[in-house]
DNA sequence: TCATCTTTATTGAAACTTCAAGAATAGCCT
DNA sequence: AGGCTATTCTTGAAGTTTCAATAAAGATGA
């Protein structure tokens, strides 16, 4: 995936100043290759099991649960959108499909009239407490008993560190757009 | 998000026969939140990268970088779906869209006339070569710049044993779909 | 051989995500 | 106040994925 698409060997010698691509090692494609099996197998897995259970995807009940541990299970949408990592339009989207289920309810925002809180209906909050362990045990049987404890505590400090690479707030930060 | 909805406190002293859902430690939450985190930049930052650099998709790029490791380029869909993890019905749109574009051609099978092989064009393989360095150069600096090299090697062996545990290719297997 | 079951791959529709654009309000500066 | 810029959120269209259904050919067995 990231080593160099096979053959265009070449450079390797050259102690160029300009220095072409670090291209992976094998060990590190392995790695690369390794993760990214892992995730979409993961994230395939979950999202069915979901799906089935809770008729909606992994990152909508992953909504769900964040309104549910916010204070009085609301959140602003912009507030909502950075802490699950995705863009205010894809969440205006989800949420929109939430309330047609009726897991979650719009109110305006009594300081900030742009504003939008997103709040956790009863049902959806029901909903939660019958899906929950289903899924719980999902991620139970899939990640943690599988690595020992130290293996769960490594991969977790390898991917605070991965993604604390990744949010700059410089730039064009996603969620903003 | 896979602990329980907040409030449901209840069981934790009770020693049940019954056990009732084992949750998520502290420590195991911030793991997977820290996870969910990761993976969720990572993807929206990689495809981004690509979407821009090269027009298209992590996957779809994953796709091409299959082909042209393979023998002569080509690949059975069938076998091109499995490695790449993804449902059979994913990869037929798919090659669909990159046949548009004119980096994958489709060949019949010589040996299985309900087989179909993905060809990687020229076109294809050049557009690799072009794109290759600097999508090598996003996964470096967004991993393997920021882990150790102990970090990655525990990071991978992780992930192996999770996408292990995935695809028991028993049950109802994805990429038969 | 015929019937049947399995495997391979595709298709269309519905659901979801991305992208660019736009409406409304807030905030700032003179 | 007025004008300008920034922020918040939504929208529609295009692209992608999922799901169920289907066509075509291979494999199996009486």
């Amino acid at each position: 995936m990231t080593n160099r698409p096979a053959e265009s060997a070449a450079a390797a010698e050259a102690p160029e100043a300009e220095a072409g691509p670090r291209w992976l090692t094998e060990t590190e494609q392995d790695t690369w290759r390794a993760y990214m099996h892992a995730y979409t197998l993961l994230e395939d897995h979950l999202d069915r099991q979901l799906q089935r259970d809770a008729g909606m995807p992994h990152i909508y009940y992953g909504l769900l649960v964040q309104l549910s541990e916010a204070p009085r299970r609301r959140m602003r949408m912009t507030e909502l959108a950075q802490h699950a990592k995705i863009t205010r339009s894809r969440l205006s989207h989800a949420i929109a499909r939430l309330e047609r289920n009726g897991w979650v309810r719009r109110e305006e925002c009594p300081s900030d009239k742009r504003g939008q809180l997103a709040v956790l209906t009863e049902e959806g909050f029901a909903m939660l407490g019958r899906s929950a362990p289903g899924h719980v045990a999902a991620v139970r049987a899939a990640v943690f008993d599988r690595l020992t404890p130290e293996q769960a505590a490594q991969f977790g400090e390898a991917c605070r560190i991965i993604a604390s690479g990744l949010q700059p707030a410089g730039a064009d930060v996603p969620w903003l757009r």
